[in-house]
DNA sequence: CATGAATGAGTTTTCATTCAT
DNA sequence: GATGAATGAAAACTCATTCAT
C-alpha cells in the first residue's frame, strides 16, 4: 500500500504545486516554472512527466475529480451501518456538497478559473464536462432511488448542481461567510426535496 | 441623432471587436492586435482610445452593464401602462431573465471568461461585482416591493442570480437548448414566488 | 521692445517647458506629447515651431546659452562705473560663475543630461561645444587681459571650466550643499589666481 | 584558470557587448537586441541571464569598478618593493589616474553616458555614487597618510576627481590629446600636492 | 533522471511624425 | 494656426518547449 513510483509521487508533487499556484496567480500568468519552483522541481522535468502545460492541467482536474469522488465515498461508508430514510441520505449528501464543495472557497476559485479555461480548450471543456455530468448523474441516482421519471431527477439534479456553481461563484466573489453560504444553499435543498415528494 | 464624435465611435467599435473576439477566444489570448485587426483599427489607435488593455475590459463590462440596463428598462417601460399585480411584474422580470439574459449564449460564454479573469484583478472583480449587486438589488425591489424584510429578500435576490449564472453556466457548458434552459430557470423561480407569499 | 510675435513667443514657451520636464525625467524619456502638456500647447504644433524633437534640444541649449550670456552681461555692467582692478574684476568673474552656474542644481542636473546626449548626437554635440568654447574664451579674455601667452591662458581657462562642470556634476550626484560647493570652487579659483600672478 | 561557468562566461560576454554597443550609441538606443547580437546571444538570453536591461547596467557599472580597482591594486604592488616618499607615492597614484582612467576616452565616453543616467535611476545613481565615493576615500588615503584633517582631506580629494571628471568630459567633447589632457591634470595636481604640505 | 541553456514567437506598450479637417 | 486621428516601427520582457550533457 501507498508504494508509488516515483513518476507517480512526482506527478502528484507537481498536481499539488500548481493548486498552490493557481490559488496565488491565474492559470495562464502561471508558467511552467513557477509550477516547477513550488513543487521544487526543475521545469524541464514536468514535460518529462506530463505532455504540455495543459496536459497538466487535464491531469489536474482529474485528480481533483478523484479526490472529491473518494472523499464522497468514504462519507458514505460512514452512513452503511445506520439504518436511514431516503430523505435522510439525500439530506446527508446534500450536507456533504455544501460543507466541502460549494463553500471550499479555495476549491470555487480555482474551478471559476477552470470553467474560464474551458469554454475555449475543448480536452479542458472534456474533463469538465465529464467530472460534472459525473456529479450530476450521481446526485441524481441519490434524488431518485427507484429510477421513475428519471428525466426529470436529472434535470432537477442539474439545477442542483448549477445553483450550486452559482453559489460558488457568489461566495467567493462577494465572500460570503461559509454560514451564509450554507444558508443559501439549504433554503433551495428544501425546496427541491419538496420537490421531490 | 447617432452623430457621435469620432472618439466615442472608435471607442464604441473597439468594444464591439472585444465582443466579438472574445466569442472565439479568450481574453489572455486576445492580443491587442486581434482587437485592432477584428476593429479594423491600427492596434497602437487601441491605446490612444483606452489606458491599456485591461481598461478596454473594463470599459467593456460597463457598456454591457449599461446595454442590458437600457435593454430591461425599455421593456419594464411596457408594463408602465398595464394595471399588473405585483406576481404579474415580477414574473415579467423574471421571463425578461430567462430571455435576454440567460439564454443569450455569447453573453454567458463571455461571462464566464470575465468572471475567470476578475478573480484576481481587482479592477475586473470590482466592476463585476458592482454589476451584480446592482442587479441583485433590483432584483429584490421587484421582489419585495414594500421592503418589508429587506434583508431576507436580498438573500433571496441573491440566490435567484446565483441560480441564474449557474444555469447561464451550464447551458454554454452542456450546449443546452434554450427551451431547456428556460425550463430550468422557470421551475425555480416558480418555488421563489411560493416562498415570497 | 517686447513685441514679440506669437510665433517666438510660443517656441519660447515650448523651451521652457522643455526646462520643467528635463527636471522631472531624462531627455529620451520626455515625449513631445509631454512636453506639449507642460506648454499648453497641442503636441502636433511642436512640429510646426519646431523642426523635431532634437530641434527643440537644439534650440533650448541656445535659448539657455543667450540666457546665461546675458545674464553675465548685465552682470558685468554693474562693475563698469567702479574702477576695479584685474584681480577683482576676475574674483567677480569666478563669484558670478559659483553662485549663478555652479551651484545651480537645475541648471547643473539639466547640463549632465545634456552632456550625455551631445556624446552622440552631433548637432547637439556642436551646439554645447560651441556654448563651452565661447565660455573659455570669454573666461581667458579675463584671465589674461594682455593676451600674452594666450594658449596657456586658454589651457588654465579650459581648466577652470572643466573643474566647474566636474564639481557642478558632483554637487548633484553628492547633493552638496551650495557652501560647500562654493568652498571647492574658491580653493581652486584662487590657485589659478596666483598661477596667473 | 578560465575555467567558468557557462553561467559566469556568457554574463562577462553580455558586459563586454554592451561596453562596445556604448562605444557606438546611446543607453537607451541600444536594446537589448542590439546587445545580444553583439554578444552572438539571443536576445531572450539577455533576460536570462539577468533581471532586466537596468540590472545588466548595474552588473556593468560593477565590472568596471571590479576592473580598475584590480588594476589599481596590481600597479601599487609595483611600489611594495621600492622605498618610495609619500609624495612620490601619490605621484605614481596621479599618475595612474592620468594615464589609465582620465585619458581613457572609451572609458570617460561611456562614463559621460552614465552620469547622464544616473540622475534619474536611482539605482544606476546609487551605483556610480558608490564607485566614486569608494575612489575618492581611497585616495584621501594617499593624501593623508596620518589621517589628520581628514575632512580637508576629503574635499581636496574630491575636488581632484571632480576635476579629473571635468577633464575626462572635455578630452572627449573637445577631443583633446592625450598629452595635452595629461598637462591639464598635472598643472592641476601639482597645486594639490603643494596644498597638502 | 536531471539540469541549465537556448530559441522563436509573442505580448503590451510607447512615440515621433504626418495629415486631414 | 490648431487639433485629434492615424501610422509604423520599435522597445522590454515572457514563455512553452526542446535539447545537449
Amino acid at each position: 500500500m501507498g508504494r508509488k513510483s516515483i513518476r507517480e509521487q512526482r506527478r502528484k508533487e507537481i498536481l499539488e504545486a500548481l493548486y498552490r499556484c493557481l490559488l496565488r496567480k491565474p492559470y495562464n500568468e502561471t508558467s511552467i516554472k513557477d509550477i516547477g519552483m513550488e513543487a521544487g522541481i526543475n521545469h524541464a522535468m514536468l514535460h518529462y512527466y506530463f505532455k504540455s502545460k495543459e496536459d497538466i492541467l487535464l491531469c489536474f482536474i482529474d485528480s481533483i475529480s478523484k479526490h472529491y469522488n473518494a472523499l464522497f465515498r468514504r462519507d458514505l461508508k460512514k452512513l452503511e451501518q445506520k439504518d436511514l430514510t431516503y430523505r435522510e441520505v439525500l439530506n446527508h449528501v446534500f450536507h456533504f456538497m455544501n460543507t466541502h464543495i460549494t463553500t471550499d472557497k479555495k476549491l470555487q476559485t480555482i474551478f471559476v478559473e477552470i470553467w474560464g479555461i474551458a469554454i475555449y480548450k475543448p480536452a479542458v471543456h472534456a474533463r469538465v464536462k465529464k467530472m460534472y455530468s459525473e456529479w450530476i448523474r450521481e446526485l441524481a441516482g441519490f434524488m431518485n432511488p427507484s429510477n421513475s421519471a428519471a428525466a426529470d431527477t436529472d434535470k432537477l439534479s442539474m439545477a442542483v448542481v448549477a445553483f450550486q456553481e452559482g453559489v460558488g461563484l457568489f461566495s467567493v466573489s462577494f465572500d460570503l461567510k461559509k454560514k451564509d453560504t450554507i444558508a443559501l444553499m439549504e433554503a433551495f435543498q428544501e425546496k427541491i426535496i419538496e420537490m421531490l415528494e
